[in-house]
RNA sequence: GCGGUCGUGGCGGAAUAGGCAGACGCGCACGGUUGAGGGCCGUGUCCGCGAGGGUAUGGGUUCAAGUCCCUUCGACCGCACCA
């Protein structure tokens, strides 16, 4: 150790020690308590940003804790790395996305290991990888056998800049969440996943979630929008279709005044064929098929829509009601048709007061200022039932049940229940993702390629033309097989899978990565998961911790995963901002973790990143800040450097004896307990840092007193070493060896406060007046509540502010304060 | 529009179970060390001369409120015609 901090060399140091002595290599060892901490694994985009440098600080802070605490952590790391950019980058750069890709990853490996990244990196795994996409594509043929995957047809969301279809969850305000560009729609054939056969265990089993940020449970909820209801039967007059509607309001079913089809439902053109409303109908549709995705769900969009010419029969009272299509009805929900309620519903009240249809009212508010026979708007809050026949008088609610109990005794609707989630939707027409395992046979249909022929590779011999089809198409050799049934002539399926299809099992494969034989030894997937404590940012709380969730609960239902949910607990942290707003090139705001690294070192980095906010906050980057985190580790080397000699000699106990021994074993003893708390329940590794902070301003103040003990001393610089370690591993490697140890810190075990030296002997009172501090004294410790009645009565002080004033009550808090009440 | 989170010094933030508001750090000021600068060390730093006041706003509960309840204002996030 020099005396002057040279972080540089330290660093490359200790990374080197790590990495020859695998340090942070990780095996299963049974009956040792183990923990699987997690973070989100990168994609390699090229170099690390704030953002991982915060999560990944965050994750191994905690995985250094828990590793001198004795759990046997698991703290893998690896790279989602198929996707899009890299297929951009082959046609803006004309290099191959596996070339790009690679690059990318040795470089952002590096960073990593430079920033001193607890991983095992024997567990790596990159889902470009042939090994890993196998298994890929292994899931994906178990969900097919199950009935979990199918293809079909149907209206896709279509981004015209990727060239390729989105997910619901990746259209973002009717646009590309990648690219922004308006989504359109394009009827394709395309495969899907059944992820609403799981909408209700995925929705009920959030209740268990209890680590999981409230927020993040909230939003799953309501993407999965389960509502319940009827679903109920109404004839079309002159026709034999039944039009079948959804609603959550079975209660309001006296109050239908007419009924609206989505303009996409099938039933539209046949009833409008031929009739005089053919016309007007079309014009219609062609104003709303001019309309982008965006203008149509906007909130300001008036309703809009028009009659068909047919009318449709309320099942209950046999009244005639007339048939709409309106541009507020979706096709994609519920049956795509609805039965239009305009006293309680404020979408058909509008509606209905446009067209100037009527408003029946079947609910009669309890609160005498609301007039229902004369409404301003809907009426959508409980009340009485009215016109509503037999259920008059009944309260509404009661009403659904008994209304839903007569539709089914009369057979013309049912109890239902409706979820928001679709199916979800992985065909991509884009070549750097996984090829989907399928070949098509005239005879056959869709068959599963043979599990012992996977993987089914990418082509190398391809056409980047960024248009339309799947680069896979141009390959040669790719397209034409043979079926693996019956043998004859079959061509492959060139699409290829979404990414968030990689991403939604890394964390199962990381417990048995290099697992050449099946997907993972179930041994090494029942000593590990669930993942103990997952860590990443809130912009993946529906998307990717969803899918996740999904595959977690097929793989455990086909009996491969021991759990049923993937992740115990959920910390999402918070952004890194500049200035205000988020880092990013346009704004020219960015700071990168390369020149912090360079000028202050990575332990500095990762200092001020953990100091400055806690983890779920956001955190505003200070370049002031990062010198202050700079100078505090100047600081604490100079008085390692400065004392190393002093306690080299020293005894192994101490016996504090003066004032200033107790309060440096005070701050001592204190500070390892709030570090504990804070680093091993809370998460909240900034108040650690400061805690940390006050006893080295406090080693400072004792070092210079006048007889300071040295086996203290020494007790206070190893231990501050210790609780330092997990934030600033490398400086502090190099500390301890310093004052002569052998080995490596992240061997040493976490240090035990002395809890009789929290012990103070005598305490800090506050006495109030009316709630009001007037006045602080010094008591002997532990007195109970009348004792410090009594001190605090014969203090001068409060006898001469109690002097003429009548008590009224007194509160006695033994060991914090004293309020008397007083007129 | 609906749902949620949150408003504390000049700044980042602390106050973990209702009990001393502003820990720790940044910035700033002054002093020391130094040939100077930087660095380092020390002192001070919510407002007010003071009594006193103070956690966006106004109210409430309580002996006691940053913390619990209600009002208003503001910021941010999610969803957005989901029948």
């Amino acid at each position: 150790m020099n005396e002057r901090y040279d972080f540089s060399g330290i660093e490359a140091k200790w990374q080197k020690y790590w990495e020859v002595n695998k340090l942070f290599k990780t095996t299963e060892e049974a009956g040792r308590k183990k923990y699987y901490l997690l973070e989100m694994f990168p994609y390699p985009s090229g170099k690390l940003h704030m953002g991982h440098v915060r999560n990944y600080s965050i994750g191994d802070v905690a995985s250094r804790y828990l590793r001198m605490n004795e759990y046997n952590v698991l703290h893998p790391m690896g790279w989602d790395s198929f996707g899009l950019p890299a297929e951009n980058a082959a046609i803006k750069h004309n290099i191959h996305p596996n070339v790009w890709t690679w690059d990318n990853i040795a470089e952002m490996r590096s960073q990593l290991k430079g920033l001193g990244f607890s991983y095992d990196w024997d567990r790596e795994v990159a889902t470009c990888h042939p090994d890993y996409y196998k298994w890929m594509q292994w899931i994906f043929i178990q969900f097919f056998e199950k009935g979990l995957a199918y293809k079909k047809k149907n209206p896709v969301n279509w981004c015209s800049s990727c060239q390729t279809v989105l997910a619901n969850e990746q259209v973002v305000d009717g646009t590309c969440e990648r690219c922004s560009t308006p989504v359109g729609k394009k009827d394709l054939e395309q495969w899907y996943l059944k992820i609403t056969d799981y909408a209700d265990r995925l929705l009920a089993d959030l209740d268990k979630l209890i680590g999981w940020p409230n927020k993040v449970k909230l939003m799953q909820k309501n993407w999965i929008g389960k509502s319940t209801g009827a679903e109920v039967d109404f004839m079309i007059e002159g026709s034999d279709k039944t039009m079948k509607i959804f609603t959550t309001r079975p209660d309001t079913l006296f109050g239908v005044t007419y009924m609206v089809l989505a303009p996409e439902h099938p039933f539209v053109k046949e009833l409008t064929e031929g009739s005089e409303f053919e016309a007007p109908v079309n014009e219609f549709l062609d104003r709303l098929q001019y309309l982008s995705d965006i203008d149509r769900t906007a909130t300001a969009l008036e309703k809009d829509g028009t009659f068909i010419g047919r009318y449709a029969v309320n099942p209950l009272n046999g009244k005639k009601v007339p048939i709409y299509i309106a541009n507020y009805v979706l096709m994609e929900y519920g049956t795509g048709a609805i039965m239009a309620v305009p006293a309680h519903d404020q979408r058909d009240f509008d509606f209905a007061v446009k067209y100037n249809l009527d408003i029946i009212p079947v609910v009669d508010s309890e609160n005498p200022d609301i007039d229902v026979n004369n409404l301003k708007e809907a009426f959508e809050a409980e009340g009485i039932m009215i016109n509503s026949g037999m259920f008059d008088g009944m309260d509404n609610v009661a009403a659904q049940e008994k209304i839903i109990a007569y539709l089914e005794e009369k057979k013309i609707g049912k109890e239902a229940v409706n979820f928001r989630l679709r199916d979800w939707l992985i065909s991509r027409q884009r070549y750097w993702g996984t090829p989907i395992p399928m070949i098509y046979c005239e005879e056959c249909g869709w068959v599963p390629e043979k599990i012992g022929n996977l993987p089914v590779l990418l082509p190398t011999d391809v056409v980047f033309s960024g248009k339309g089809e799947s680069p896979l198409t141009t390959s040669k050799t790719f397209k034409e097989t043979t079926c693996p049934k019956c043998g004859k002539k079959a061509t492959r399926e060139t699409d290829t899978m979404d990414t968030f299809l990689d991403s939604s099992w890394y964390f199962l494969r990381y417990t048995d990565a290099k697992n050449s034989r099946e997907i993972w030894d179930k041994k090494n997937a029942e000593y590990w998961m669930p993942v103990d404590q997952y860590i990443g940012g809130v912009e993946h709380a529906i998307l990717h911790l969803l899918y996740a969730r999904f595959f977690t609960k097929f793989l455990y239902d086909i009996g491969y995963c021991p759990a049923d949910e993937p992740f115990t607990n959920l910390l999402t942290q918070g952004m890194v901002l500049k200035d205000g707003t988020k880092m990013s090139k346009s704004k020219g705001n960015v700071v990168s973790p390369e020149e912090i690294i360079n000028k202050y070192g990575a332990d500095t980095a990762r200092l001020f990143i953990l100091f400055a906010s806690p983890p779920d906050k956001e955190l505003e980057w200070s370049d002031a800040g990062v010198e202050g985190s700079y100078r505090f580790l100047n600081r604490v080397h100079r008085l390692i450097f400065e004392l190393a000699e002093k306690i080299k000699d020293a005894p192994s106990g101490y016996k504090p004896d003066s004032v200033d021994d107790k309060k440096m074993a005070y701050v001592m003893n204190a500070s390892i307990k709030k570090v504990t708390a804070d680093v091993g329940d809370r998460f909240n590794f900034n108040t650690a840092i400061s805690s940390i902070m006050e006893l080295v301003n406090e080693i400072y103040r004792y070092k210079e007193t006048e007889d300071p003990n040295t086996g203290l001393l020494k007790a206070a610089v190893e231990n501050l070493i210790l609780i330092l370690s997990p934030f600033t591993p490398h400086i502090c490697e190099e500390m301890w060896e310093h004052i002569g140890n052998k080995g490596t810190v992240y061997h040493e075990k976490w240090p035990v406060y002395d809890e009789t030296a929290l012990i103070k002997d005598s305490i800090e009172i506050v006495i109030q007046l009316n709630g009001k501090v007037r006045e602080k004294i010094e008591v002997a410790n532990g007195l109970n509540k009348e004792q410090l009645e009594e001190v605090v009565m014969e203090n001068e002080k409060v006898k001469s502010l109690l002097e003429g004033k009548e008590i009224l009550k007194v509160i006695s808090v033994p060991n914090k304060l004293f309020n008397v009440v007083i007129r």
